[in-house]
Formats: structure tokens, sequence, C-alpha cells
RNA sequence: GGCACCAUAGCCAAGUGGUAAGGCCGGGGUCUGCAAAACCCCUAUUCUCCAGUUCGAAUCUGGAUGGUGCCUCCA
């Protein structure tokens, strides 16, 4: 398998460092709200990768944070009159409700900042005697300028930088260099603290994402991912913090996803051009949500727009149909098996196979795996029209369509439900027993109720087939 | 000011040197008592524009135009 590294700008051949082993993290929300649209981009396009590379055999340890202390959750907290901790508490539990539904697998550690207090001090103490740091008046700065290596991710001259930005001096403050950061907070009045060798105060953004990787994957990872936005400057300083304290590399590969936009604006919180997940999903339904941001490529800007969701749904319902008809048919039994057909059916399927693994190989090209299921689809609907396919053709077809979609997080067995009530199959019988008798008014008005009630039914060569109306 | 990225049909979106995947919408047809679903056909001689390299370019090079992101919290 093939990915693009941020940090080499090329795709690369993904190796891991342990054979058969990917250790993975992925930058998680912060959670001071519920999340939004362009906040899952990451969640489930790093959830997909994994999928993928269980799917290939590889052991997988993922771990994905939960930024639970900075200026958003203080604020938040305050303004709603609870405590961080219990804001936090809340919101994660939230961010389980919204991310099972989109089928994100849970990490296998899902560390929190303020659970990692230990470890981010011993990493600030370990740059504080490597003499990375310097005291200001509200922290403990790091100073990028120490760091040899600064900028390689983003590939940003620091001297650039602040020529370029000299309008703008006045970020600098005190510090150094423009692009020091803090990594320890003293306390204000009224913030929540932790004791430290510096005094009360709380961890930087940075420092925390470079302590809990370690902690849970070592010094060295395979695969850090995340949104664009956090290239510079979160990235890039946890490479700096990171390699300067463990002295070695951080990250194999670095992995970027583009955003989801609004009217080609990036989607933000703080734009206030946003679409919470739970709100789309009442409408549209998690696993719509799923199928239209996975059918862009991961690293392209992907619009949000109405009709693109329309046709996701619709795309979606076309490869749920499709296995529905199979079992439609393997419950149906036929005379006249399509020896020939059957053959050629699982030929294709070994077809499919095999465009989606090559699709998925080179930089997790979702889109073209999604051409290859629906070109399957296509196949299973034009040969079933036409003959009678054997049971293990379709069986076969079946189950592909299903562990294919299942490595993309789609459920593609889901049914709104399976089991038809007697009642309505009595009803179904009537209209059946009207239509033998040509007295189609009877049976079109038995179709109608029927429809009121939710149910579908539609006439095929082997009877008529009942099903609940495809809801979002 | 610096650094990146994007531009493909009515819409969305793959494709990075060999003659334009896939999905949605629309039109026509087959099937059906009528439907529904499904299938078939049609829907970009062309990939923002202009030069260049090449036997050959959406794909490479140079330039232009339009748009976006990061440089400050940000997926």
């Amino acid at each position: 398998m093939r990915v693009y590294n941020d940090l080499s700008r090329t795709k690369e051949e993904l190796v891991p460092q342990k054979e058969n082993h990917f250790t993975i993290y992925v930058c998680g929300p912060t959670v001071y709200d519920l999340f939004h649209l362009g906040n899952a981009r990451p969640f489930i396009i790093y959830d997909t990768l994994r999928r993928y590379l269980l799917y290939k055999n590889y052991k997988v340890t993922y771990v994905q944070n939960f930024t639970d202390i900075d200026d958003k959750m203080i604020n938040r907290a305050q303004s709603r009159e609870i405590s961080v901790k219990e804001l936090a508490d809340e919101m994660i539990a939230e961010y389980y409700h919204d991310a099972d539904n989109l089928n994100v697998m849970r990490a296998d550690h899902h560390p929190r900042a303020t659970e990692t207090i230990p470890e981010i001090i011993e990493m600030i103490s370990t740059l504080e005697e490597k003499g990375y740091t310097y005291n200001l008046n509200d922290g403990i700065y790091y100073d990028t300028s120490k760091f040899e290596d600064y900028g390689k991710l983003s590939k940003r001259d620091l001297d650039d930088q602040e020529a370029g930005a000299s309008e703008r001096v006045d970020l600098l403050d005190d510090k150094r260099n423009l692009s020091d950061f803090v990594l320890w907070k003293f306390k204000k009045e009224g913030e929540p603290a932790w004791n430290s060798p510096w005094g009360e105060g709380r961890p930087g953004w940075h420092i925390e994402c470079s302590a809990m990787s370690k902690k849970f994957l070592g010094e060295t990872l395979d695969i850090h991912a995340g949104g664009m936005d956090l290239m510079f400057p979160h990235h890039e300083n946890e490479i700096a913090q990171s390699e300067a304290a463990n002295e070695k590399p951080f990250v194999n590969y670095w992995m970027h996803n583009g955003f989801i936009n609004v009217d080609n604006v990036k989607m933000a919180k703080s734009g206030g051009n946003f679409f919470l997940v739970r709100e789309l999903a009442s409408e549209y339904g998690y696993d719509v949500l799923r199928f239209f941001i996975l059918q862009a490529h991961y690293r392209m800007p992907l619009n949000f727009e109405e009709e693109p969701l329309m046709a996701a749904t619709h795309g979606w319902q076309r490869v749920l149909r499709s296995v529905d008809h199979i079992d439609f048919l393997l419950a149906n039994e036929t005379a006249q098996i399509a020896e020939t057909e059957s053959e050629a059916l699982i030929d294709y399927v070994e077809k499919t196979k095999q465009e989606f693994e090559r699709a998925m190989d080179d930089d997790l090209n979702t889109p073209d795996a999604f051409a290859a299921i629906f070109n399957l689809v296509r196949q299973v609907n034009t040969l079933t029209a036409d003959y009678s396919l054997s049971n293990e053709s379709l069986k076969k077809a079946r189950a592909y369509i299903i562990e294919l979609c299942a490595v993309l997080g789609l459920d593609a067995e889901k049914r709104v439900d399976t089991e038809i009530p007697q009642e309505i199959l009595d009803k179904v019988k009537l209209r059946d027993d009207a239509k033998a008798e040509r007295d189609f008014a009877t049976a079109d008005s038995i179709r109608d109720e029927l429809h009121a009630l939710g149910y579908k039914i539609e006439d095929t060569p082997q009877g008529p087939k009942v099903s609940r109306e495809v809801e979002k």
C-alpha cells in the first residue's frame, strides 16, 4: 500500500516498523461541543485506513485523544456554569454517540489530556533539561530556534515567516521567536490547575499529543494523522517537542485530510458555517454521511451541498437494494441454473476484489473503491435480471459486497426491518389473490394501503416482494 | 509578505504520459395489468485559458486567470 506522506510530499510505500503491526495516532476532538461534519472527516477517513489495514491482516494499535482542557473548554464550562470535567464527560459521551453511529471503531486507547499530566510534566522537564525551554510571565515556552529541523513538515522557514509577518509583530509578545509556543500555562484565577515543578498550571495544547502518543505508542509512531489545519503549527510543534525530548524520529508517515467546505469556504465552528453531524444525521442518516465523505478522496476539498448528499443517499440505496435483491433470490428457489453466467459472476467478484484493493492501496482511493463496488452491483443486477444464478455465486457476490462495504465502515446488511408483520403479509396475499382475478382496482388499493403503512410491494418473477420503505 | 492546495459533464467525483471510472439528476427504451426496482441506450471529441516538451498530455514544463487553506483557536 502506498500513502501520501506529507513529510516528503510524495506517495510512499507504507511499511510498519514492527512486522505486520501499525501504530496510528489521530488527533481527536476538543470536547467542548458536538462535532460537525468537518470534524467527522478525519474520524471517518482514518477509521477507514485502520479497517483497511485490518482487512489486510495487519495488527493496528490506534490511539485518538480527547483534548479536555484548553481555553475553549474553560470558557464553555464557565458559561454553562459547570466544571470543565463535567463538560468533558458530557461531550465525550456525545462524541461516542455520533462516532459509534458513524461506525467509527473505538480506538484502542482514548486518552484524555487531563489524565496524562504526569507524562506531560515529565516531557517538559526533559525539554527543560536539554535547554529547549524558557520562562515568561504566563508560562514555560519552547524555543523553536533551538530545534534545527523546525518547519520540516509544513516547509516553513522561520525567518521568512517573521519577515513576512512584520505587520503582526505584536503577536510576538515577549516570545523569542514568533513560532515559539507555550508548554505549560501558569494558573489564572478560576482555572483548573495541576501541580508541577513550575507551579500550578495546565499543559499547552501541543504537548499533550506528544505525551499521549509516547505513552501508548512509543517514541516513533508509524502514522500520525489529522486535518490539514493541524499541520502547522500543531504537528510541527509536536515534532519539535518529541524529537527534541526523545532524540528519535517522531513519525514515519504524516497524513492530513482536506477540509469540508461550505460554499467553497472551510467549514468551521469559528466561521459559523458548520453543520453538526447530529443534525445532519437526523435528516440523512449516519451511513449516508459516511458514504458522502468517502466518495471523495480524503486529501481533496469536499464541498458540503444538498444535491451531493441526495446523490449519496440514492447511491447508497442502490447498494442496499442489490443486497436485498440477492437475499430475495436466495430465499426463493429457482430451477434452471445458468451455469455459465453463475461462473461469470464468480469471476467478476474476484475482479472486483482486485480493483477494490488496487484502489485502496493507492493512497486510500475510496472513490475508486466505490466504483469497483458499484460495478459489481451492476453486474449482479444485470445477470440476475436475465438468468437464474447458482446460490453459490449469489452468496459469494453478496459476501463480497458486504465485506468490501464493511472495510469502508458501511453496513450493507443493515435493514430497517427484516421481519414483516403477519398482518402485512396477509394483505400482500389478498392483493396477490385480487391480482390473480385481474381485480386491479382492489389490488392497487391494497398497495396504496400498504404504502401508507410504510411498506412497499414490488412484483417480481418470483412473486411479490414486500419490504419496508427505505427510511433516512 | 511567506508557504501550500485546488480548477474534469447539469451536479458530485476518480483518473498524473497512451486516447475520459463511478454515483446522482435528465431524456428514450425493455420488463409490468399499472407501478416499483432492475437492465439497455443517450447525456464531456474533451479535462479554466495560453504557450511549450512529446509519436502521443486532463496527466510533464512555463505562464495567465479564478478560488481556497495555513502562517492566530481550528479536523
